[in-house]
DNA sequence: CGCGTTTGACCGGCGC
DNA sequence: GCGCCGGTCAAACGCG
């Protein structure tokens, strides 16, 4: 079986891990911190950070404050920073004895403004047309399964598998509410997103991404997650009539790589064991948990360690959460679903659109994030890889000149765009990603003046992530098993804290 | 005693 | 049809 066949890998930065002694490397140096407490399970949200830009200039470090250092977990649409001025507050509230250098300051921060409310228009339009796309899209679609049906329902049924299964490949399961949401103007964007995923019935959590949503999402969710149960879609198949057809796609994974010791991370849910095995090929077992959050979650993850780099843990989730999820777990929740809704999205296009997803960041030269996609049978595969340091350009991310052709619903990545990297100066490359090389000219130009000064990157910095931050200050989940807040401790999976300035 | 983990057995899919 | 393999089940076990 090929199943590196169709990897989608996420290259997110990993200069968290890399800059962080201890934390990529932390395996090898073991001996030598002893103070540095056990890693029992890796929070990948955890409240207190420290954000550590790339680079050698100390400038580009920053040290935030606690937990309103938080910055990826407490955005859910990654673009908010540029919303409100409260960050740029507290940087005017930087003490500079120098006036001439406040003044200049000042004039950046209000160029910075324009630029922001530029910015935000760009993507108030794009997302207003991505809905409606998105809206299309799924009339489309319903369209196209009725279709499907009607053809099929003249046919004899001697072959229903086969019509199915090809019908549910494109079939994004009609869902009433669905629809209605997607025909609402008033839609917001996280429901748009939302609606995405539940489409295309991604494997990813979409539905915890708001809880309020989640009362709403229960019922659907129990309809969708037949493949919770290895007999639910045999089930299915003998009901070829049955209201609910079989999930496409209920193998869709998304699996985060990331440095750690720990035999966990902590994506806020909670989980039980259920199996262990070797898998060949491996000599670390890989073990099975379910969400047990709910009762008939069928959420349920694999974690193993990569064969060839033991300090990797892999982690793979299935599934969509029936339960609301506490916030710590809508970040991982919300990650792995707008993942696996792009893979989901990529792979109801074609496999152009899927290696087309290189394409996110055409202008990103700064992003380390990579998306490689794995469609080998019988599941697609989406790896958000936190193990790679910030240049790490693979030949695979090189190549794609293509226009981003992925129905990728970016403002559904609240962590990856709520990276501190997109959050950074570096922030107005995210829409570049869908407006394309064009839009990124303004986008450099923003980054270009604002890294013209270092001192200024960091005050924007540690203020944008501290705004960032206080809608989540009080997310207490995220520091379940983490020993978040030792000062300078190689947390490990803080991609989402890592800023990227140059 | 309850809950979670461990671990061998079992099942189904897939390739030969 | 057979064997391999991934995934799941469930009884046994351990821990608090």
């Amino acid at each position: 079986m090929d199943k590196q066949g169709r990897e989608l890998l996420f290259f997110h930065s990993g200069d968290f891990l890399r800059q962080n002694p201890g934390v990529s490397d932390h395996s090898n140096d073991r001996s030598s911190d002893h103070t540095r407490p056990i890693i029992k399970e890796v929070d990948f949200f955890s409240t207190d950070r420290t954000i550590e830009l790339p680079g050698t200039d100390q400038e580009k470090k920053i040290t935030t404050i606690g937990s309103s250092s938080l910055v990826g977990s407490s955005i859910n649409t990654g673009l908010n920073l540029l919303t409100s001025s409260s960050g740029i507050s507290i940087i005017a509230n930087i003490k500079n004895p120098d006036n001439n250098e406040l003044s200049g300051l000042q004039g950046e921060l209000e160029r910075l403004h324009d630029e922001n409310k530029k910015l935000r228009s760009l993507l108030d339009q794009i997302t207003k047309n991505y809905k409606d796309l998105q809206a299309q899209l799924i009339m489309a679609t319903q369209k196209q399964t009725q279709g499907n049906r009607m053809e099929q329902k003249g046919e004899l049924n001697d072959t229903p598998g086969s019509i199915m299964s090809a019908q549910h490949l494109m079939d994004p399961r009609p869902r009433p509410s669905v629809a209605l949401d997607v025909n609402d103007p008033s839609v917001s964007d996280d429901k748009t997103q939302e609606v995405l995923v539940s489409s295309t019935n991604t494997a990813g959590t979409t539905s915890q991404m708001l809880g309020k949503r989640a009362s709403v999402e229960d019922g659907l969710d129990q309809t969708s997650q037949s493949w919770g149960s290895p007999k639910s879609p045999k089930l299915e198949h003998e009901k070829p009539d049955e209201q609910v057809p079989e999930v496409p796609f209920r193998k869709a994974r998304v699996s985060v790589r990331a440095r750690s010791d720990a035999p966990l991370i902590s994506d806020g849910c909670q989980w039980r064991k259920y199996g262990q095995k070797m898998a060949k090929g491996n000599p670390c077992p890989r073990a099975y948990y379910r969400c047990t959050m709910a009762v008939g979650c069928p959420v349920r993850k694999q974690v193993q360690r990569c064969a060839e780099d033991k300090t990797i843990l892999i982690t793979t989730y299935e599934g969509n959460h029936n339960h609301p999820l506490p916030p710590a777990a809508t970040a991982m929740a919300s990650t792995t679903s707008a993942a696996a809704a792009m893979l989901l999205s990529g792979s109801t296009t074609s496999k152009e659109g899927l290696s087309s997803s290189s394409s996110f960041y055409p202008s990103f030269p700064y992003a380390s994030t990579m998306a490689t996609l794995s469609a080998s049978a019988p599941f697609p595969t989406i790896t958000l890889d936190l193990t790679q340091g910030p240049n790490t350009t693979m030949p695979f991310h090189r190549t794609s000149p293509s226009p981003a052709t992925f129905p990728l619903p970016l403002h559904g990545f609240p962590q990856l765009l709520g990276h501190p990297m997109y959050a950074s100066p570096k922030l107005p490359a995210i829409p570049s990603v869908q407006l394309g090389q064009r839009h990124a000219s303004m986008v450099e130009t923003v980054t270009a003046a604002i890294a013209s000064d270092p001192n200024f990157t960091a005050a924007l910095a540690a203020a944008i992530s501290t705004f960032m931050g206080t809608p989540r200050s009080s997310d207490g989940a995220n520091n379940l098993n983490a020993p978040s807040g030792i000062p300078g401790s190689p947390q490990l999976p803080q991609s989402c804290t890592t800023f990227s300035t140059n």
